[in-house]
DNA sequence: CTCACAGTTGTGACCGTGCACATGCGAGCA
DNA sequence: TGCTCGCATGTGCACGGTCACAACTGTGAG
């Protein structure tokens, strides 16, 4: 019953035609829905390309039409979850507009990692360029690189207003900060990210802003690296001057360190230190205690992301999707300070 | 200075060839290094190449050679620790031995979700399929469309050894449920992971087989979600009867819920209750008290799921990189039951 | 009856690369 | 000198689609 026409290679539209009657012209409307084509016709195609299990070859479609339908993803540490969650949204958005994502991790921030990574989605002649690996130094290499494809990224920068789309991490800052300042803290210290990423200078300059605009004075950030590791040495460093009530952390997992220490100092979570994170990652609700913390939509801007990019490949560049404001959710990590 | 030659279109080999005053196939020979090329004659062309920003079509290159150089993965929760360390580890390995990779994203686990996923992997002509979505039920969807690339899993199913390559779940779980029975634990329970998920019912026979062979009686394990809500929620059901000692929960953010609802109890981990996670992420070591826990080696797994991988498409089947054993890691939430 | 026209289908070239085969050339050998 | 042989390079086609254009059909208006 099996219809056995071609030898060993996989069908094409010639062989479906053949079978079919009809010519290879013919089954690419099929394919492509063109509207004159006969009922009968297109059922007697979408029959015969159902008995020889046709794929149409992608490599061949991107050929003749110059169009590689492929969007990449230049990413660091994409097994935080953040980037993950926005990726995965990514991912999705993107196979639901036809496309198709690839991605490459950045093996570490270097000029040469860079450039490699990006060379590796260029080959692949990508249609188009999301970034989520928010080091400043990634744009610079894009802007040399003479990169002719539209990128996209997830952080603002304050500079690429044309590609950027982001949630508004200096608002986000800026309200954690001020949660803390209303509770009645005035010795606040803030554990901000590695200096070279954008979120973490924007989240530092939230900071810096809010304790400015209230008139507390304000002492030098703390540089970490976003590891709960990193949280907890840094948290036993300053509790052996321990000059301060609050600290704000620029990410969930630097906060759970910094629990981790103050209560290892034999103190007490909220009671003698308040701690903010950033993120709301899944599991800050069961730290104990329950950590403050400032809410990212990471799925959201992920879906967002590929919009923009989308109208930018269409050739609009209208219709900005415009800035996620983050929210902040107070739990158990915060509280009045106890003079 | 700069050559302009060609219209609109990005350069091909013919361009190069032209300027290089050779033919396209020199040109192509050297981009696939052919050994009897001129020197002189490989170096004129480089530099054309180098002057036009001459970049490989790699469509074209697909369709002639009938080869995509391209990995699928098949992702369930790729926003999780353990997956997406797995996952950029692929995507490492991958680029390194000339691979692209591309992601599928499960939406849900239903029939219907993972032939759209397939079916979006196999329209790019993958040539092999790394399954990192471990729900029994894509395996079957896997041999039941007749998907004729090779793939490979990360989770040992006991029934596809020829594809599969795992951390041994089991032994994993023996260690944890051993390590709280050594300690005097008698009434244990596990907190386990969705019965579909090929892991979560590995860790639980690794769990009931322990239990079995140490002679100690056993209560039917809880499903779980693997979140850290499932695992808060789930406590504060069975603190409601408390005839238990110890706990093992199928995964460390399980684990961090279940802490959770001890504490909020008025309990204490571990005098009260001992608990043992799975997976050792890195919050692990600052949750509070530090969680005693398995460690995969998430990363590694990745790295020797695309070597078995490309064993498999170089047609030599031999060199399975075989089993990784997991590792436990003793840290503060476990002690002797307090009678 | 003839012509214009829309709907439907077919023909051949082309996209950029790699392969099979042919060719030119110089060296080694009888 | 003539022949074989290996290196270096060129020629033409195939890969599987899409595009531009041509051709055929039937219908309604002039």
């Amino acid at each position: 019953m099996t219809v056995e026409l071609p030898k060993g290679r996989a069908p094409s539209i010639r062989d479906v035609a053949r079978l079919a009657g009809v010519s290879h012209q013919t089954v690419s409307r099929v394919l492509n829905d063109h509207p004159s084509i006969r009922d009968t016709t297109r059922a007697r195609v979408l029959q015969v390309m159902e008995e020889l299990q046709y794929r149409p070859n992608r490599a061949a479609r991107a050929l003749s039409k110059g169009r590689s339908r492929t969007i990449g993803v230049l990413s660091a540490s994409s097994a935080q979850y953040g980037p993950a969650s926005s990726i995965a949204a990514i991912q999705n958005a993107a196979r639901d507009a036809g496309y198709y994502v690839n991605t490459a991790n950045l093996a570490s921030s270097d000029r040469e990692s860079i450039e490699a990574a990006l060379d590796h989605l260029m080959r692949q002649s990508v249609e188009g360029i999301v970034v989520i690996a928010p080091q400043v130094r990634v744009f610079d290499a894009l802007e040399e690189l003479s990169i002719d494809v539209p990128y996209v990224t997830l952080q603002s920068t304050g500079r690429l207003n044309d590609h950027a789309l982001s949630v508004d991490q200096i608002a986000g800052a800026r309200l954690a900060t001020r949660h803390l300042i209303d509770l009645g803290h005035r010795s606040i210290y803030h554990l901000a990210g590695p200096q070279d990423w954008i979120e973490a200078e924007a989240r530092m300059r939230g900071f810096l802003d809010e304790m400015g605009a209230m008139d507390v004075p304000t002492t030098a950030p703390i540089l970490g690296d976003w590891t709960a590791d990193f949280g907890y040495h840094a948290g036993r460093e300053l509790l052996r001057v321990r000059d301060f009530t609050a600290v704000f952390s620029s990410n969930d997992q630097m906060a759970l360190g910094l629990i981790h220490a103050v209560r290892e100092a034999g103190l007490d979570v909220p009671r003698d230190v308040s701690i903010v994170g950033f993120d709301d990652i899944p599991e800050a609700a069961h730290f104990w205690p329950p950590l403050t913390t400032v809410r990212q939509d990471f799925a959201e801007l992920g879906r967002r992301c590929i919009a923009l990019l989308l109208s930018n490949l269409g050739g609009d560049s209208a219709g900005y999707p415009g800035t996620i404001m983050p929210e902040l959710i107070v739990r158990g990590s915060t509280a009045p300070p106890s003079f």
